[in-house]
RNA sequence: GCCGAAGUGGUGGAAUUGGUAGACACGCGGGACUCAAAAUCCCGUGAGCCUUUAAAGCUCGUAACGGUUCGAGUCCGUUCUUCGGCACCA
């Protein structure tokens, strides 16, 4: 079986992927049986080429994937391009390239490099956001979700940078300073599109219990979701007919001793026509502090001073539950866009309260007392009480006595009878905007018909004006005058004859050929297109589903496929853990509604999520050009070869964790590949007839089991960890004369190791196969039977367990010694004991003391208690 | 501020339901081979103490302190540090 030759990974890996690929071992099956559907979150293919991080993921599918395979499962393994997107678009403004040919220039390196690493997709499925077959689809999945009232158009703010003129996204506001050229962000209203991911609240969060994901990314979720129950209070203005609503989680009312609402506020706008009085100087005061926030709220995003400000209108209010009259005052700490846009002041409860209220002197009542039995006034944050916290109630009337949380919700009870109030949820997600005024996006597919809007209609209405869709009267603004675009006249392609440097306007709108002959669906009149684009997460909330079924061109994916592939089983990824993941389960939930998700799909798309962790560069900082700290896969694979690239990358830590890169780690791993290779060589012209010791048979047994079930639970280093333990054991077998049959140590010990070494195992298992079949040729001939469909090996159970074990002897907890046993009278407490007092270290403990207690571990541990 | 995760040798990390802490690897030290180097192989490697020719033995040790237990890296409480997310959310 000698192979003769040094370990060269560069000599063989070019081959077998060549070979792999020919054979096309890695297709998907046509007829899946015992499905498992492994997905990576596709890549956005950025300018600067993929690095060692990027990787961690794919290499972790990629094992998985081949152990399925190996385990009989029919896989489904794809992988594709995020390719829409700003950076793209930026390199455009900034160089003259257009984006599509940057994109696809960077894809072919991405695919190139993922291709050096000999990760087993089946690129047949490839798809690519920016492709006009793509977006087509995408473009589908807004007019039904149009159509179902999923999608509206509504004024809302965005980041403007006043010098590019153009809309920002958050994560280009660097501390209210646009990222490109540091000018003042604003905040400005325009009309944008938005999905209304908020009628799926509470299924979002409902869903979570089931799958199997990491528990903090589903607390992340329910967080960002942020549902909460209230109560909606409605209090009267003194002196007038106006009402104040209210939304609070904690109506501890016998503590409320003033409101606050925003300077959006309706009553606000009120005072300022003077169409509430307000005494002359309150007047002034509040015109001043509601001009100053209009012009600072315009200015930054991120306002990092928190400190609380606010003015005192001059109104009064009563709390229906003593009548008493508290001051009404307007603050910007209140948002609009949070419950009713106005709250109520219970300092002594609630820190943002409290803060306001030591600011400006307001009263401060105790009604909640903590188990420490402080009853005081209260004068200090750490005395503050928020709900959520222990206490009862004080200074409550018919409340006293009560715990937190049920006089709460008594008093909630009390208001909703007496007619003052009523219970509402609250949430903290808002509706998803869309809406980008960027070129490199799918256009959005709506037309806007004047005429139309004049006269109120939309798609929505009939001819005699009536709404045609229930679910009008939830959309916003009515879309009058929106008519989406004929499905057979999908896709709206991206036109090319684009400017796309920024003047304030999409630039979409510059186009000369978008518009051309684009008339109402509706009366037929001239109409314009949509010059917005939309967000990226758009794309990548349904490509798993176009996994299924990506070269179809008359549906988004067939049911059938659908049917066939879909659950993704497992689903690895890092980052974007809230928003996609969101987004996703929002679009598979919609289509399953509508029932094209076939309800016995269930109506989660990700059983199983893991994120990889962060690969840290040598310095232990984030990978980064300006640290020059980055390592691709080109600095590692010509030197060192794809496998000990990918098996280090596993074996560095824990597959979730946050960890650096080490050199001399990558040196270390060669190194253990070129002693397999070695070993392999040099155990070739032993017996192959001989019967294997015991030790031997147990040795191989247990790895099978431990590398299997290592794979399952993505704990990739414990399963390298496993095969070294078992090479050096190997060696020391070997060396101690032990009776080994190689043939079958290599054929369990390669076929553990393919998933994570897919070359160099292919290499020497058809050395090893050749010499069985007498050489066929492995290289040269076209039938070889690759590693790579081979089964994985069976475990026999009653070979895992060693023949001989070391039980712990203790006395009073303290290790004293150890006795050795075969593994079944290490189960018995009689003997173990006679054994373990035999010990001189042992004796020396209990001699001439009485035992008080003996606690036996069958076949672990044995421990004396004097 | 709130929510979440994590702290183990010089380094990355291992350790079923609580049951021999430090597997495996990196680094380092020593040795073999060599004219020499590289490569390779072998031995050692948590800290301290004692005794010694040696073997062995003892004590401490998983961020800190306390608790539960025959026994705690693992469970409970408090504190500290680091990382991630949200952030004037009423």
């Amino acid at each position: 079986m000698a192979v003769n030759k040094k370990y060269m990974p560069d000599e063989i890996e070019g081959k077998w992927q060549r070979r792999w690929d020919e054979r096309g071992i890695y297709k998907t099956p046509e007829l899946p049986r015992n499905k498992k559907y492994i997905l990576d979150m596709y890549p956005y293919p950025s300018g600067a080429s993929m690095h060692v991080g990027h990787l961690e993921g794919y290499v972790g599918t990629d094992i998985v994937s081949r152990y399925f395979r190996m385990k009989g499962y029919s896989v489904l393994h794809p992988m594709g391009w995020d390719s829409f997107g700003l950076p793209a678009e930026n390199y455009a403004i900034k160089t003259g390239v257009h984006p599509e040919d940057s994109t696809r220039e960077n894809i072919k390196t991405f695919k190139r490099q993922l291709n050096s690493v000999g990760l087993s997709y089946d690129w047949d499925r490839e798809v690519n956001s920016s492709d006009p077959n793509y977006y087509k689809w995408n473009q589908w999945l807004f007019i039904l979700l149009f159509k179902r009232g999923l999608a509206y158009k509504a004024e809302a703010d965005v980041n403007w940078c006043t010098s590019c003129e153009t809309v920002l996204a958050n994560e280009q506001v660097v501390e209210g300073k646009c990222e490109r050229c540091e000018a003042q962000v604003i905040q400005k209203k325009l009309d944008q599109w938005f999905l209304k991911i908020t009628e799926y609240a509470d299924r979002l969060i409902a869903g979570l219990d089931s799958l199997d994901w990491l528990n903090e990314v589903k607390v992340q979720q329910k967080n960002w979701i942020g549902k909460k129950g209230g109560i909606n209070i409605s209090y009267d203005v003194v002196g007038c007919d106006k009402k104040i609503d209210v939304f609070t989680t904690a109506p501890v009312n016998f503590g409320m001793t003033f409101l606050v609402v925003s300077p959006e506020y309706n009553l606000v706008q009120k005072i300022l026509e003077g169409d509430v009085q307000v005494p002359k100087n309150r007047l002034l005061e509040v015109k001043g502090y509601v001009e100053d926030y209009f012009i600072k709220r315009r200015s930054v995003k991120a306002i990092d001073d928190k400190t609380k400000t606010g003015v005192f209108t001059g109104l009064y209010a009563t709390n229906p539950v003593n009548n008493q009259e508290v001051p009404v005052w307007v603050s910007d700490f209140v948002l609009m866009e949070v419950g009713t846009g106005a709250v109520q002041g219970c300092p002594g409860h609630d820190y943002n309260d409290f803060e306001f209220a030591i600011k400006y002197k307001l009263p401060i009542v105790r009604v909640i007392v903590g188990p420490d039995g402080d009853l005081s006034p209260i004068k200090r944050r750490e005395q503050v009480i928020e709900r959520g916290m222990e206490g009862r109630f004080v200074n409550s009337e018919f409340l006293n006595g009560l715990g937190f949380e049920e006089g709460l919700q008594k008093t909630m009870d009390y208001f909703e009878e007496k007619g003052w109030g009523k219970r509402v949820t609250s949430y903290h997600i808002r509706d998803w905007l869309i809406s980008r005024q960027r070129y490199w996006g799918t256009p959005i597919p709506m037309v806007y018909c004047e005429a139309c809007a004049k006269e109120g209609r939309s798609w929505f209405t009939t001819e005699e004006g009536q709404t045609l869709h229930d679910r009008d009267k939830n959309v916003q603004g009515g879309m009058a005058g929106w008519y989406p675009v004929d499905e057979a006249d999908l896709p709206v392609l991206l036109p090319k004859d684009i400017d796309f440097r920024p003047t304030g306007q999409s630039p979409i709108t510059r186009s000369e050929s978008f518009q051309e002959g684009v008339v109402c669906p509706h009366c037929g009149g001239k109409a314009r297109r949509e010059v917005d684009t939309m967000d990226g997460y758009v794309d990548s909330s349904w490509y798993f589903i176009r996994f299924a079924d990506s070269q179809n061109d008359e549906e988004f994916a067939s049911q059938k496929a659908i049917g066939d592939w879909l659950p993704v089983d497992i689903y690895v990824g890092g980052g974007h853990v809230v928003q996609h993941l969101l987004f996703a389960r929002f679009f598979w939930k919609v289509l399953f509604d509508l029932g094209l998700v076939d309800k016995s799909l269930g109506d989660e798309p990700f059983l199983k999520l893991r994120a990889p962790g962060w690969i840290l560069g040598p310095d232990s900082r984030k990978m980064s050009k300006r640290w020059g700290n980055v390592v691709t896969p080109d600095d590692i694979v010509p030197k060192y070869g794809a496998d000990t690239l990918r098996m280090y990358e596993m074996f560095m830590g824990p597959f979730e964790a946050m960890k650096p890169w080490s050199m001399t780690g990558v040196e270390g791993m060669s190194r253990f590949l070129n002693r397999i290779w070695r070993l392999f060589e040099e155990t070739g012209d032993e017996d192959k007839q001989v019967e294997s010791d015991k030790r031997v048979l147990v040795l191989i047994n247990k790895l099978v089991e431990k590398v299997g079930k290592d794979i399952e639970d993505f704990s990739f280093n414990t399963a390298i960890s496993g095969m070294m333990e078992a090479y050096n054991e190997l060696v020391e077998l070997r060396r101690s004369g032990a009776k080994v049959n190689w043939v079958e140590v290599w054929r369990n010990f390669l076929l553990v190791m393919a998933p994570f070494a897919p070359h160099m195992t292919e290499e020497l298992w058809q050395t090893l196969e050749g010499e069985k079949k007498s050489k066929v040729k492995g290289l040269e001939s076209n039938v070889f039977s690759s590693i790579h469909q081979e089964k994985w090996p069976e475990f026999d159970p009653s070979l895992v367990q060693d023949e001989t074990v070391e039980i712990p002897v203790q006395v009073n907890g303290r290790l004293r010694g150890t006795v050795t046993l075969d593994s079944d009278t290490a189960k018995n407490e009689e003997k173990v004991t006679e054994e373990a007092k035999k010990q001189e270290g042992v004796a020396k403990y209990i001699e001439g003391q009485q035992i008080k207690k003996v606690i036996f571990v069958p076949g672990r541990l044995i421990n004396f208690v004097v």
